[in-house]
DNA sequence: CACCATTATTTGCTTTCGCAACTACATTCG
DNA sequence: CGAATGTAGTTGCGAAAGCAAATAATGGTG
């Protein structure tokens, strides 16, 4: 198989089979934050991404791009997590358009214990899967792929959000 | 939460890129998919998984787990589609409690333009992204982890009582 | 400095989705 | 057989998310 192109029912099947999975594994976080924490998935992958930010907080745009949604998806969240007094928002002092999403001292309190606990629980789920090697690859090649989406969204015309992603993530 | 191993943040990175792959892909695809067809991508998902099953039909419940949906959101989506003239659905003659969702003649000859169009789309979006072996790596590794989270599924999918994991099991 | 195009975020509206309750059929077992 | 339990799918309902339009602040131009 070395260098025949690849078929194109495979290559569907491998992009089904990533649909599946980042399902797969966003329902099983969905259950287990919801019944520890009461937090829907997406809620989490918002403060998770505010919480390895340095100061704990975020553009707002720049929180949309990295939590896969859209700016108005992410106000609603942002407005959800600040019910629940985890959130703050920051008008940011050199641009009076933009805003900072912060962790509260609340907030920050959650993700200290909620991090090492879903760290545990994404062990337990990918526990004697992988070897380590393949771990990597796996990560290797899905970074790539991201890596290519994302610059795609700007040669495409899509939404052109900085593709940046991450940045306290790796 | 400061001091967690490399090699656990290394895994939530991962799992955060394979959710982005999915999102990016999923807005892509999306995009064109209303642009071309005035489908939503979930609507495709549905129908390619139709299209690509013999005789076109599958049972309400695989076609569910296929598409990553719930049965009550697949019920929906076939609603939608039945709407359109896409789908229909069929009693199982063996269990009537059972249904099946078949394509239409409409829906065939719809999918029949649509799939091509989609790989050319794939394509264009990956092109030049993997080697070949790349690719199957990649889609054997995602593989892997769906078998895993299914079977998972089935196996402690839904208790979040027993937390007793045995480390070192493997 | 007033004007226009641009950028950052929010709001109105609509669609989609999941959960839980419900219906209908099937299967098991006394 | 007939009640009890289980399974397939649907429905009521509320929450979440996207699009498009609105709002607000910037930046550039003449």
């Amino acid at each position: 198989m070395a260098q025949l192109p690849v078929k194109d029912d495979e290559r569907l099947t491998t992009v089904g089979l990533l649909f599946e999975s980042a399902s797969g594994l966003r329902r099983l976080f969905q259950t287990r934050l919801e019944a520890e924490r009461s937090l829907s998935n997406q809620s989490f992958e918002v403060l998770i991404r505010l919480a390895r930010s340095p100061g704990s907080e975020l553009r707002m745009s720049e929180l949309a791009a990295q939590a896969s949604l859209t700016p108005s998806g992410l106000t609603r969240s942002v407005d959800r997590l600040q019910e629940q007094g985890l959130v703050a928002r920051r008008v940011c002092p050199d641009d009076r358009r933009g805003a900072f999403a912060v962790l509260t001292t609340d907030g920050r309190a959650l993700m200290d214990k909620a991090i090492p606990a879903h760290v545990a629980h994404v062990d337990e789920v990918l526990r004697g899967l992988y070897t380590a090697d393949e771990e990597e690859m796996l990560s290797l090649l899905l970074r790539k792929l991201r890596d290519h989406l994302f610059a795609a969204d700007a040669e495409w015309g899509l939404t052109a959000e900085d593709a940046d992603i991450c940045p306290g993530a790796e």
